[in-house]
DNA sequence: GCGACAG
DNA sequence: ATCTTGTCGC
């Protein structure tokens, strides 16, 4: 029962064609459906990078949502596909972690992108690109502020609002008590209320497990070369 | 023109 | 993202 993987259209070649692409993606994501009701499993994604090269490796963990515990793991070593631009981190990323989803075997209830989701300058961050592709779940969970906000209070699971113009497009949200919050959007498929009690389920220390778990094995696999 | 900007 | 030692806290 592989991920069936949706498409998006041609890879984008220019900053401007990709762009295009966001803009034209946009209206198609779901920022109001519940979610996944019963979450059975999440999944991670993250890429490693290496010198100043542009050899990266994806790696995506399932995780069982109830232990934590990894049921697949999958790493990809690949190129960038372009090299990082701010808000356009799916040129580059999204080439390997697509490469990554397709050897996954598992689908996921639910995707946690490392990076933006709807909290991004065109409204489409990597896990809006991510939720569109697969068609399953995703939120963001970035670790440092894409907008500028305001610090919550200093208790587990207090956050604040991101917003940008008369729109909330995420939180910062504190997972661990007196630690620097993370930063949630929606990326497909959920609301942000119900991507932040998930975020809050998944993490143990400031990042949620799969976003962890997924870092430290793309993390592994990069530096065995 | 200069700095900022998810990773 | 990545380059890096010690330090504080659970």
């Amino acid at each position: 029962m592989h991920v069936h993987l949706h498409d998006l259209g041609p890879t984008p070649a220019t900053l401007d064609d990709a762009a295009a692409q966001q803009e034209r993606l946009r209206p198609l994501v779901d920022t109001t459906a519940p979610g996944p009701t019963d979450l059975r499993t999440a999944a991670g994604i993250d890429v490693a990078h290496h010198d100043g090269t542009d050899e990266v490796v994806a790696a995506v963990v399932v995780l069982d949502a109830t232990t934590l515990r990894p049921v697949e793991t999958r790493t990809v070593r690949g190129r960038a596909g372009h090299p990082y631009v701010p808000g356009f981190l799916a040129l580059r990323e999204l080439p390997v972690v697509t490469a990554a989803l397709e050897e996954l075997e598992h689908t996921p209830d639910l995707i946690v992108c490392d990076g933006a989701g709807v909290a991004h300058p065109r409204r489409f961050g990597l896990a809006c690109h991510v939720g569109l592709l697969t068609g399953v779940p995703t939120i963001g969970v970035a670790k440092s502020p894409p907008l500028p906000f305001e610090m919550p209070k200093p208790a587990r699971g207090s956050w604040t609002p991101q917003v940008e113009g008369d729109e909330v497009v995420g939180r910062a949200l504190r997972t661990q008590h007196g630690v620097q919050p993370v930063f949630v959007s929606v990326g497909h498929r959920i609301g942000l209320d119900a991507a932040c009690e998930h975020v809050l389920r998944l993490a143990r220390h400031r990042l949620p497990e799969t976003t962890r778990r997924a870092d430290r094995l793309a993390r592994d696999a990069a530096l065995r070369v």
